[in-house]
DNA sequence: TCGTTTCCCACGAAATCCCATTGTCACCCA
DNA sequence: TGGGTGACAATGGGATTTCGTGGGAAACGA
């Protein structure tokens, strides 16, 4: 268990390459790999490595969590980076502005970033209690698998990630070491 | 023993070839080789000559690792150059979005690079503990093999880098005088 | 009142910190 | 020139804290 919890440190703040036209930098990002038990409750202690990344990017102890848009998991990050997740999409429309369809997929964007999305406090003991609603989206059963992706991370049914042909080998390959070192190997 | 500390020396600021069209540059780079054990506790030093490059590229002190995509080995930086990564694949996915795959390509090299990789901080005597999974990806048993090779570096177990095909064998003779200097000659 | 949800405490394993030792090298000063 | 000596690198072992997790008590809403 604990996955590796451990490396995580509290340190580790390195400047961020920055400065690409006008965009906000992220000091932090999210990295590396745990997987972690969901309890009776629905209860899930959100790794602490991650949580020191959501920590140092504000004063927030909160997880927003949405619906990934291309995978079958669960997109989370912190309150945040929600604002500038929405910068980005003002971005997006300028850019394609002549396009036909830029506001309604602006639109639609939009609804997705926001709406569909719901935010958690996590306890003094790092532990977020599921949304119905969200696990239910993600596929969570009694296992949540979290994965670092820079500026967000990811929760998978470890399962669901070993049959998606979307998924790296290399990256089923560390599903598969997780699973293992938590004695799970059916 | 304590390998060959000195001869990295401290010094080696020179200036990097940079400036390749408005992208952050790298002004210290990773060089030179040692040999170190690793204890029953998994604890490894990192060599002080890649330990000053990490420290003047930011004020981590912090490696990450990860497999190697060609090579049995690992490969390793600081954090300051896996946010310059992130930034080459937020800009790469900005420019070529029109392509259908694109979204789906830049998914998969964010996980590869941030959740198939994982930050483990080093003491104030230099040690990281190898991170069990990145262990066995590197094949590193008691002893490992450190190689600069400028903006990364490598961690072999000495013995895969002896019998792979594809190793210069003049990188050989150095794996073979860090052993020797050791006193490991069978 | 009953069923949830939130909070609090407890435990075991594992990771992190701290101190101690030893060999090398660099430097200094006779 | 050469021996002493101080600093630093690499390594070993023990002590302490943190993390993930389970269970129960208290607060809340219906």
């Amino acid at each position: 268990m604990h996955g590796q919890a451990a490396h995580s440190g509290e340190r580790g703040s390195f400047a961020c390459a920055a400065g690409v036209r006008g965009e906000v930098a992220l000091e932090h990002l999210f990295q590396g790999s745990a997987l972690n038990a969901v309890d009776a409750k629905g209860r899930v202690s959100v790794p602490a490595f991650l949580r020191s990344v959501i920590e140092r990017r504000g004063d927030a102890r909160t997880i927003v969590l949405a619906k990934h848009s291309q995978f079958a998991c669960l997109d989370a990050y912190d309150p945040a980076y929600a604002a500038l997740k929405h910068a980005k999409l003002e971005r997006l429309l300028e850019k394609g502005e002549t396009e036909p369809d830029a506001e309604l997929a602006y639109q639609q964007r939009n609804l997705m970033a926001f709406a569909a999305t719901e935010e958690t406090p996590y306890d003094s003991s790092g532990r977020i209690v599921f949304p119905p609603m969200m696990r239910r989206k993600g596929g969570i059963e009694d296992l949540a698998l979290f994965l670092g992706t820079g500026e967000t991370f990811q929760i998978w049914n470890p399962q669901t990630l070993l049959g998606d042909k979307n998924i790296p080998e290399d990256l089923k390959d560390i599903a598969r070491y997780r699973l293992e070192e938590r004695g799970v190997t059916p």
